[in-house]
DNA sequence: TGTCTATTTCGTCAATTGGCGAAATGGTTC
DNA sequence: GAACCATTTCGCCAATTGACGAAATAGACA
């Protein structure tokens, strides 16, 4: 194989992983995993300003990993892409190498 | 459930999205996939300064996704967590649904 | 020992990101 | 339409990131 994945797939793929890269987002994705939430609910989650937690939802939502829907007063967000939580997982010890074998394998 | 991933690993993670989020690291990582690589090589095929690249390579070996190895004049990259390849392609197009599907089952 | 080669580190600069409070927006209720 | 509520946008500042060339390091070979 000489050809390898196009720069714009590949810029696609960084704004992704770029949304995923901040623990406040992570801890939102998961609250939203839970099924759908108000901002004012994921506000008390992550404990930061209306703002910064509008902000971050914002860059969630530009990936795509996030949609909202507005319903009366409030705004609603809900996980967008599901495959991510349980990825997630899998990157937190990768190279004790145990943690993602028993995972699916000896499950 | 009550309580939440702990803050430790969300961030964890988050460096590790943080270390992906990067077009030319993607590439790097693509590189290393199909085998290990000089940093020579690596500096060919993203085009930037060998400065640069090195750095890329230092963010992706700090996140645990590398692994070097110095072997006479030449350091070695090879890919640290094998899974990473094939879930980027998952991240494509996520909401058109079928990529993923098509991947997983019909293969 | 000195020189060449491969790579990393340093210093600097510009651009991006993250956070907050204040102001703006948009829908609701009176 | 005025007051109100949930949320977003704006303006600002501090911190981080990305890029480069120059200088430093480390191994190989003369």
């Amino acid at each position: 194989m000489r050809g390898w994945t196009n720069r714009r797939v590949l810029e696609r793929r960084a704004t992704v992983f770029r949304a995923l890269g901040h623990a406040d987002r992570l801890r939102l994705l998961e609250a939203v995993a839970g099924g759908e939430r108000c901002v004012c609910d994921l506000v008390d989650e992550v404990g930061s300003s209306w703002s910064t937690v509008s902000r971050h939802l914002l860059v969630l939502k530009e990936a795509e990993l996030v949609a909202d829907e507005k319903r009366g007063l409030q705004v609603f967000y809900r996980l967008a892409l599901p495959g991510v939580p349980s990825f997630m997982e899998g990157l937190d010890a990768p190279r004790k190498g145990a943690a993602v074998e028993r995972r699916r394998g000896r499950g």
